[in-house]
DNA sequence: TTGTACGCGTTATCAT
DNA sequence: ATGATAACGCGTACAA
């Protein structure tokens, strides 16, 4: 009998053989337990529609005794198809991404999808190497950071023949789909707001990063069409952090007369400005009305003087994971370019 | 000529074919236009010590203009290594996990590895169905968050004989490896610390989360110990945070007189607390004094009022990451039990 | 140094 | 509803 089961095998020879999961079984493994052939099993567990009630159950009971775990290396490879979206962000210490990649993950998740995440630090060349280390495990879907991108990015990627989704920004051209706001108008709402209380003297505080300056951008080309010029503008390294604020008002404080109103490009700027303020005595907002972007949670108990800028942090997650899972399911997206939008959120009439 | 190159071919036909990729040029494709083997392709990427110098130049030109990248679903098939670490967290929207996924992340990275991230959002049930997701990719490593994990988990992973991480707890009988530190330890250095200032009316304000029951377990023996029981013990749900700690005292100073000390078991909801104080006028740390756990970053400037508990999570995070490192690479760990300890950051005297 | 040949574990196609 | 068989793209003994 050639291809008798293992029933009578001696407990000498593999003793844990039908109790644990000796060592990785295959779906071959499954099937010869159940005697069917692989195919049976494999449609078993992606389309038990396909299956009759009787084997589907028969195999499930094999799988459980076998403790079998698909290996989604060898599915993808035949499928072509890895049920992985790979994400690149600059980094997960701020609200600002790790709110939309937990949406992400979670709606993904709940799709079947899983996360292969890339953090960039906020270095161009580290997209670069991100871009291609994750696009050699053959993502379904891809998650970037932001407009712009080297020539190099953008070639791999239209190679790659996936649905792409840039967040946190918007333009007309997206490299295939996008969802976020306009930092331009970001900047421009935080100038109107301050104009719009009678602030003339306005200084501005930005981080380095191209979405951070192009906020600054938005800024100062509002207080220009009112006839107004910044006080000063004052760039840090980015990420934006409360010690870079705290550092950058000081340097506002000793370079010169305090303006009467301050742009911060992030909330942890704002912060730390408001602090510095704090420790030199200067009252905020009365002496200096300030106001940030982000809407960082702290923010809201801790610094109730500060005004922010909010986006919906798990909208603009959610709005990715739909888009992707959208084209996915061959479903066609409503739309490809979605504006979030941003609200001015005035804490303090200042 | 029945293996004849593409040369000559009419422009007509494939004009594309010869500039940028066509459609996913495999190994096979790199080979044919070198007219090597496609054995000698793939040792001249994985392997260039192993390829003759003229060769692997000209392999690696047509790598570019074919525009090649590799498959790493059918490498890791063949190899039995997918050079993916998967790791499973809580959340990333806390510095307490977001510092030490980039890290590991980072660290990884340099060396090849990717990241496979899974958010279990702190539900036990989740973690469950992450890991088997997960396991089915074939990761050559696992990081897990905490030492309790439930019997499917455990069984699952001894089954994917894998190195494993257990981080931000400790034990002295993990999985496998383990680093961070101890959550009872931490709890009686919190008590240990009001109490040696002289206090003895002593409230607690906890998360639900084990871990934060677990400090909370180790400040109430170590009030014990000295004679003490706490003023109150108020529990919150998982995880904490400002506005709970808010919550929380609000409920503390309406529910009987408020205590002299407070311990929270993070620093979300000491700041909470904190909050919820100067609202109602207590004086922070005359009054109460308050210890909270994690050191977040926003605490130190915004409130300085507050001591806390600092644990360094980038080395929990490259420390994970180096243990990792060494099994795959077949050296052994110093040691597979990590104590990366913690200390006391008293800001005021009180 | 290089080539040959096989296998990794699964899905898809085409029968039955 | 189920089975046989051929890919999928690559790594790796083994041979040359």
């Amino acid at each position: 009998m050639p291809e008798t089961e293992s029933h009578g095998m001696p407990d000498s020879i593999e003793p844990a053989a039908e109790r644990a999961a000796p060592e990785g079984a295959t779906l071959a493994d499954v099937a010869r337990l159940v005697g069917v052939s692989a195919a049976t099993v494999s449609r078993a567990l992606s389309r038990p529609g396909m299956v009759s009630e009787k084997t589907r159950k028969r195999i499930q009971a094999a799988v459980d005794q076998l403790g079998y775990v698909p290996n989604l290396l060898a599915g993808g490879l035949a499928s072509n198809r890895s049920r992985l979206v790979a994400a690149i962000v600059p980094s997960i210490g701020t609200t600002m991404f790790s709110e939309a990649v937990e949406t992400l993950s979670d709606r993904l998740g709940a799709a079947g999808y899983q996360l292969l995440l890339g953090i960039s630090g906020f270095h161009r060349s580290r997209e670069d190497e991100l871009v291609a280390a994750v696009l050699s495990r053959r993502p379904d879907a891809l998650v970037l950071t932001g407009i712009e991108h080297s020539p190099a990015v953008r070639r791999q990627i239209m190679g790659a023949r996936i649905p792409v989704v840039e967040c946190w920004d918007l333009t007309t051209s997206p490299l295939d789909m996008v969802v976020g706001f306009s930092h331009e108008k970001v900047g421009r709402a935080a100038a109107l707001c301050l104009v719009n209380k009678g602030h003339r003297d306005i200084a501005v505080i930005a981080a380095s990063d191209r979405r951070a300056l192009r906020r600054r951008d938005g800024c100062v080309e509002a207080l220009a069409e009112h006839g107004l010029a910044p006080n000063r503008v004052i760039i840090t390294e980015t990420p934006g952090s409360l010690a870079l604020g705290r550092k950058a008002f000081a340097e506002l404080a000793e370079s010169g007369p305090l303006p009467r109103a301050l742009v911060c490009t992030s909330d942890p700027l704002a912060e730390g400005a408001l602090t510095e303020a704090r420790v030199r005595g200067v009252d905020v907002p009365d002496r200096v009305a300030i106001i940030g972007f982000g809407d960082f949670p702290e923010s809201a108990s801790m610094a109730p003087a500060l005004t922010t800028i909010r986006f919906d942090r798990r909208l603009l997650g959610s709005t990715a994971a739909q888009l992707i899972l959208d084209v996915l399911g061959g479903r066609k997206p409503e739309a490809g370019i979605v504006d979030i939008g941003f609200e001015v959120i005035a804490r303090e009439t200042a």
